[in-house]
DNA sequence: CCAACGAGTTAGCCTATGCTAACTAAGAAT
DNA sequence: ATTCTTAGTTAGCATAGGCTAACTCGTTGG
């Protein structure tokens, strides 16, 4: 099983309130993603199906190894792609939506890509 | 009624078959983009209640302005995407792909960034 | 002790968008 | 003229992923 674009999404969202506060729960979850809970009840035991969350006896939500592994691939290219955009003079507001979604479809060829530039302009002190 | 991506990949298709074949039907949609009869159909017909498309007496599609509009748009966003991520040294195919699905999501402001980006490129005759 | 609240789940609805099976209707070919 | 082919449609299935309503269950407070 794959995961689509709202999978990758749950998984960054929980690896992005675990690095805030020191128990995720899906109420957390629901609140910074605005969906209503039985959206991520649900979401969650795909996930935990798949074996990309685990839920323990408290319903605090951690990653295993494969959620994480890709929870920071994700992460990490929403955090290259929007500095990436900024770069090119777009606003942070608009940088990070894009970011968001493009993200879930850019294929690892053309965001090593990106990254090497961004790599690039910063070692040149490029500030456009 | 604002188009969903799969609606802007049809009238993208259209409009590119138009720039091939003078009459363009739904059966060369279909052979196009590898859907059914069925799927095409319907999303023909929601495009022609929505003032996207129109079909005349012959079962021929043509785009309205609406239609080309957005075609258009989303047609420029290929081909200025699909350039960028080569001048990335993005394998075509790659490019092609990624720009195909980084067209429907990205916003305005990113996009006339790249595309600024791109033209500045070229002023300076960089290859890379 | 019992009511209220908070978190999570279950049931089931809705939309978008792919599909197959099976039909219709028009034109071509035997 | 009957049959075959081609294009398009209709009916209905499946999945993904939102939603609300309503339930459970544990904790907390009067």
């Amino acid at each position: 099983m794959s995961l689509q674009e709202s999978g990758e999404m749950y998984l960054e969202t929980i690896y992005v309130l675990s690095k805030k506060i020191k128990n995720v729960r899906s109420i957390d979850v629901v609140e910074y993603m605005n969906f209503s809970k039985p959206s991520v009840s649900r979401a969650i035991s795909i996930l935990r199906n798949g074996g990309y969350v685990s839920v323990n006896s408290d319903g605090y939500l951690s990653l295993t190894d494969l959620g994480i592994e890709i929870a920071e691939k994700i992460y990490e290219r929403h955090n290259i792609i929007t500095k990436y955009l900024r770069s090119l003079g777009v606003s942070e507001e608009v940088a990070s939506a894009d970011a968001c979604k493009i993200e879930h479809v850019i294929s690892d060829e053309s965001f090593e890509a990106i990254k090497k530039t961004l790599t690039n302009k910063k070692r040149k002190g490029c500030r456009i």
